[in-house]
DNA sequence: GTCTATAAAACGATAGAC
DNA sequence: GTCTATCGTTTTATAGAC
């Protein structure tokens, strides 16, 4: 019965909910399959591979990325410190989920070195996230300055999740979104 | 009587390598077999288990913690940025390989979610570690403040591994170092 | 009949465990 | 080495839509 229940768009947003929970190598194409409502044999319909749908969830989340999210950080008609709000709301919006954490921090740290095809695109996620910040803190800082504090934030960021996820509760993502804020804000934050 | 080629210790430090490299789920028991020089059926002589091997490795870390490494920032006879300097130092002996970053983190990410008997452990040595951080820091700032501060050079310590892995190079877990030391030195380090 | 989305069955390989 | 289960993948069958 040709009624299609699914399109790739769907199987990708169901698999990264999968994938984000349970990690890459632990997640089966059976588990993905019972999330989407189709058979995993069905599944080779749609994407080639179980790599390839990884792929493809990356390729997708990047693409959100340059359309919606990074372009917030060079909008001068907002003040910095607005930018700055307005991208860590987007960027949790895009990447988080409470209980899998970060989907782009999870796979690099589980499949970096073992797939240079996942590499690539976590690679230009990472730059574009990281020159959006410099952008921002440069309106205050040198640009080495700027580059620096980018780095620290996303760094902070990536820590905050995981620490998160492990004591399941707590401060450390608002934290780092207040320090981010203090350090381009006239007087402190809090 | 044969002449015993491992043992439990030898297992553990060799599969600690192998587990930081390629991940939990991504590591095979004939994986683990190859990189100590036993057949696989031998394995389960001295582990019951995969998940039991895993528990040991990081009993293992935390004990070497608890003896050798957080008693150090303890120690007031020397000053508090030297404890931090030296605490830096072996923490990173303990966890951290160049290819396969912080085996703590690495296991955070990827099973404390599905494995409680894991994530016991790893609250204890994050536990461990943050207590050790927020006492050398109390040095100079509040309870509060230290624990703030301790919390975030944690989280920026795994972010810097993180980026170190994707990156392949930078500084990023050296700018992690020079800011802890300059958040209780009396100038500025760099 | 042809096309296509899904179901169903089966493949070889490899997993963890004994 | 051998077991059984399950992995990712492939193949075949089926059920509408045209």
């Amino acid at each position: 019965m040709p009624v299609q229940k699914v399109n790739r768009e769907i199987i990708i947003n169901k698999s990264l909910d999968v994938f984000r929970q349970n990690g890459y190598h632990n997640t089966s194409m059976a588990d993905l399959a019972e999330a989407v409502g189709l058979f995993k044999g069905s599944f080779y319909h749609y994407f080639d591979s179980k790599e390839t749908l990884m792929r493809e969830i990356l390729l997708m989340i990047n693409l959100k990325f340059k359309e919606y999210v990074l372009p917030e950080a060079y909008n001068e008609t907002i003040l910095p410190i607005d930018r700055l709000k307005l991208i860590f709301k987007l960027f949790g919006k895009t990447l988080f989920s409470p209980k899998g954490g970060c989907i782009v921090g999870n796979m690099t740290l589980e499949t970096v070195q073992l797939y240079p095809q996942f590499r690539d695109i976590l690679l230009e996620i990472f730059d574009g996230w990281i020159a959006a910040l410099k952008h921002i803190y440069a309106s205050k800082y040198s640009e080495e300055a700027a580059l620096k504090l980018a780095q620290q934030t996303v760094m902070e960021f990536e820590g905050a999740v995981m620490m998160t996820k492990l004591y399941g509760e707590g401060d450390y993502y608002l934290d780092c979104y207040h320090r981010a804020l203090d350090r381009i804000s006239e007087k402190p934050n809090r």
